[in-house]
DNA sequence: AGCCTGACTTTGT
DNA sequence: GACAAAGCCAGGC
């Protein structure tokens, strides 16, 4: 989500460094310690740095990571998220007009929004109130 | 290998 | 603001 950030014509695609396809795997629960650096990983990453009290888009995320145009895969990473024993705040993630598209994946599916509101967020019909004030972008913040 | 699905986003109508 | 289409990457069949 870029609203004002102007469309570089030249799309940055892959900033160099961030993308390491190589043995992608999501099998990056490694309870060795040794976990590759995969996108999913880079995505929990950045999730698990997001303040309390704030929530971010998986758009910003993957606009973080230069892949503005796979946000989906940030979502896939949130599935995995839930795998791995490490906390990683994904009801603080949500689509960009803030609403909580993955609530159903929470066990109850009311988890979510109780998250969130336990942090001082508001959701109103599993909507943040005052998404863009309570938004944190990974890109400038970080 | 191919095809389908998916916690999304952007652009155009 | 709403709807439709395209693009993205990874995983499962």
């Amino acid at each position: 989500m870029l609203p004002k950030k102007k469309r570089t014509g030249t799309n940055p695609a892959r900033p160099g460094g961030s993308s390491a396809k190589k043995g992608s795997s999501i099998n990056s629960i490694k309870p060795s310690g040794k976990r590759d650096d995969s996108f999913f990983d880079l995505v929990h990453a950045v999730a698990r740095q997001i303040p309390r009290g704030r929530v971010t888009s998986y758009g910003a995320i993957a606009a973080c990571l230069g892949t503005r145009l796979s946000a989906r895969m940030v979502g896939w990473a949130m599935l995995s998220a839930h795998q791995v024993e490490k906390p990683v705040p994904a009801h603080r993630v949500v689509n960009r007009v803030g609403l909580l598209t993955g609530k159903h994946h929470y066990k109850p599916p009311g988890r979510m929004q109780e998250l969130l509101e336990n942090e001082g967020v508001k959701v109103k019909d599993d909507k943040v109130v005052d998404f863009a004030r309570l938004f944190w972008d990974p890109a400038k913040e970080l």
